[in-house]
Order: C-alpha cells, then structure tokens, then sequence
DNA sequence: TTGGAGTTTTTTGTATACAATTTTTTATAT
DNA sequence: ATATAAAAAATTGTATACAAAAAACTCCAA
C-alpha cells in the first residue's frame, strides 16, 4: 500500500494546475472587468451579457458566477440574479479586520517556519518590489506584490490560511489598485514593507507581527481617507449637474 | 436619493434567504452525506450517482459542487472531477491554526463590540449547551453548539470573519462529529467554554483570548489524539484481513 | 397624472443533448 | 503471463432548449 504525501511547500500555480476549461477563463475575465472597473459596484450582472462578453455559454457561465459568488465580489439573490459587491466603510473595516489577522498570523509563522531558501527569496522578493515601486511601475509592482505575498504564504506553510485570504483577495486587489496611484502611499507603503521584510528575515515574532499590524493599519487609513474623498468628489459632481 | 443601509447585526438564515432552488438542496444533501459518512475521505464522487441520490439535473449538480469545492469539503481536478477531501494530520493543524486566528479574534472583538442584549443571549446559549451536554443529547448539542457560536460571531460585528469560517466550517464539523461521542471531552469542552462564556460577559478581552485559544488548543489535541487512535485500529484492522 | 390589473418580455432556474477527455477493456505481440 | 496499443466505455466539459419567476410594459379607470 503506497501513501501519497503532499509536498511540503504547495504552490499556488500548482494546485489549480492545467485548469484551461473555459470556466476558469470566463471567471478570470468577468474577475478582471469587475476589478478594472468595467462593470461598477453594485450593478447587475445580466448572465446573457455575460455570455456575450466571455463567449462562454449559460452553464459554463454560471459555474464560474458560483465561484466568484463564493470570494465575495458578486452577490446573488434567488430569481434576481447576481450584483458586484458593494464596499462601504463598515465593510472594508471589516474586510481589513480579517485580512490582518490572517496576514499577521502568516508573518509570525514564516519566522518560524520559513527554509533559509525562502527567507532569502523573500529578500529578493522586497528587492524587486523595491525597483518597481522607485521606478513607477504600476503593473509590475502589482506582480511584485503578488510574488512578495506568494513567498510569504509558502513559508507560513498553512495552505488554509492562504486560502481564507484568497477568499477575499480580490476586494483587498480592487482597493489597492485605487491606493497606488497616490505616489506619497506607495512609498510608505514600502517603507513599511521593508521593516516588515526585516523583522522576517530576522525570524522576530515580535517584531514582525507589529509591522505587519503596522502595515495594514496605514493601508485601512488610506483606503478609507481615499474612499472619504470618493465620496466627496461624486457629490461635488451630482450637485454641478443638477446645475 | 435614498441610501440603503445594512443591518447592524447580519445573521446568517437571512444572508441567503429564500433559497429554495434545487441547487441549495442539492448541495446540503452532499454536504450532509460527506459529514455523515455516506461518502467516506478521498472517495470519488461520479456526477452521475450524486444526480440519482440527489434528484438533480447534472447542470445544478457542477453548481453545487463548485460551492463545495469553496468550502473544501471536496477537491476537484480537471477532468477527473472530484473527491472527498482528505484530512491528514498536517491538514488538521493548518486548519486549527486559522480557525484558532478567526475565532480568537471573534472573541476578543464581541467583548468590545456586543450589546447587553447579545451578551444575554450568548449566557442563555450557554445554558442551553450545558443541559443538552448533561443531558447527553448528542442532536441538540450540535445545534445549541451552533447556535452559541452564531450569537457570538454576530455580536463581533464582522460578517467576513464569520464568511471566512464557514468556508472551513464543513470540515471543522467533521472532526467535531467524532469528538463528541467521547464524555470525557463533551465534559471538558464544556469547561473551557463556561470560562469563554465569563469572560466574554464580563467583557474581559485578555480572558477572552486566552479561553479562546485554551479550548482550542485542547481541541486539537483531542482530535490528533483521535485520529492517531483510529490509525492504530484501521492499520490493526488491516492486518487482522491479511491473516 | 396616478395607480393597478393583466399581458408581454426578460431573466433566472432547470433539464438534456453533444463534445472532449479520461478510464477501462480487449486484442495482440513478445 | 505480461506488456503494449487500439478500441470501447465511462466521465467530465460544454452548449442549447425548455420552464418558472421576475421585471417591464400596456391599457384602462379614477
């Protein structure tokens, strides 16, 4: 009798691996409109339409609507159909609530946990991040961040963690995408993520669970300062059209 | 211009309300088939023979499943379709630590955050548990079980913490299901949850946390120490066939 | 104009048929 | 007997057709 053992350190790419149904591809594209602000918050997804845009049929569609229902972006009613998810403020604390538990959680097992080899990708990982930020390079920090946190969450060795946060990724991506625009957050922001690299490599528990609560505290401020802002500008605007 | 405003307390029967599509149905039939048994860890599952055990067309069915998959109750691989997850030892740990993470945040938010009213509820809650624990009602101690935790996760005020743990609730039932035919542990998870239950209305956060994770903690070693048992018996079992 | 009942249209829920892939079986050669 | 390759069966992936519910529209009355 064999047993089949599970590697120690599951990569994301690899767990999903070969998925080129068009599943997949639909749940990609309608994940990206959503986050690229191609359909807005709150409105209605027609699944005809969706079908249109993605090219992929009704039952196809659907499955991937079930998905992506399940990360939060969409919401479904029965017989309405489904909406992309609204984000007010009680609901972006509560998202960042979360996010930093399972994020401060994964810091402090990496210092643990974390092989020489990851500490050092890890380091190279904040390098690269560094280069992209200095460079305002918006779509390739984007992927310096994503492999930043990949390194992160391979070392904390949870796949569960990391699948609790992918459950909300996608709303942690749309706020983000909006954060890096402002040059003054991208640098603070990597001020911060360097002494949270530090604290990791360093193996402090301590010190790394305070930069990352740190970290995300200052980013819970900006998303909501910008989204105060949002909300000013929109009502500035209602008011010269009503004029 | 009216804005539509979330209830301050979300509960869960009314997130998905109404839901009486067959796909719901179906999807409760296979989950409580998983949690009962009727399908054992790893096994197959052929849409085919869910349809007939279910009454489902096979397009309702994948959606189903797609729902389960998110919950991880079951795996999928292209074109092989899905399988029962398996849980071994370091699946067991992984799943503690976050539901350790989410619950002891849980805690610590609901003495900071929960009305009188909630407080109230979450002792009578406990009262219930008591009886149905000294009563030895294994039924009803699931369902006061579950509904102690539904007034502690509304009175944290944070849907997403208690979204992310129902995304691993299925699981967590699973392990709890073979715990509780033990009396020695029905009698000690009760303990550590009166000493929850008093901090929690006494509003002490730094008691709160530690119950929390106390109870976990012992938990989880319930359940190795479960599991290791039942390896022991299922290699014992095997050899008795051989012979 | 407004309000409401009935009808039409649209949209979602469901079932089934077809295509692509995997698994099993069978036949054949070594 | 065993291994291998082709063929058959089973299973998943995909598309489409039908049923039920919701939304939009029409028309008439107050």
């Amino acid at each position: 009798m064999t047993v089949t053992r599970e590697p120690v350190v599951a990569i994301k790419s690899e767990i999903d691996r070969q998925d080129t149904t068009r599943r997949a591809k639909a749940q990609d594209l309608i994940r990206s409109a959503i986050l690229n602000g191609y359909f807005s918050t709150g409105q209605k997804l027609v699944e005809r339409e969706l079908c249109k845009l993605t090219g992929a049929s009704r039952s196809i569609l659907r499955e991937a609507l079930v998905k992506l229902e399940a990360s939060g972006l969409i919401e479904r009613q029965s017989y309405r159909g489904y909406r992309v998810a609204t984000l007010n403020v009680q609901k972006v604390c509560e998202i960042f609530e979360l996010r930093a538990a399972l994020e401060t959680l994964a810091a402090e097992l990496f210092t643990e946990r974390a092989s020489p080899e990851e500490t050092a990708a890890l380091n190279q990982a904040y390098s690269n991040l560094e280069q992209c930020i200095t460079a305002f390079d918006l779509n390739r920090t984007r992927a310096a961040k994503q492999q930043y946190y990949d390194v992160l969450f391979s070392g904390c060795r949870n796949v569960e963690i990391r699948r609790a946060l992918e459950n909300i990724i996608d709303r942690i991506y749309y706020l983000r995408s909006r954060l890096m625009q402002d040059p003054n957050r991208r640098m603070a922001s990597l001020e911060e993520m360097r002494r949270l690299t530090e604290a990791l490599i360093k193996r402090d528990r301590v010190a790394a669970r305070a930069a990352s609560i740190a970290h995300l505290e200052a980013a819970r401020g900006a998303v909501l300062l910008r989204m105060a802002q949002d909300e000013v500008d929109s009502k500035a605007k209602t008011t010269s059209t009503a004029i």
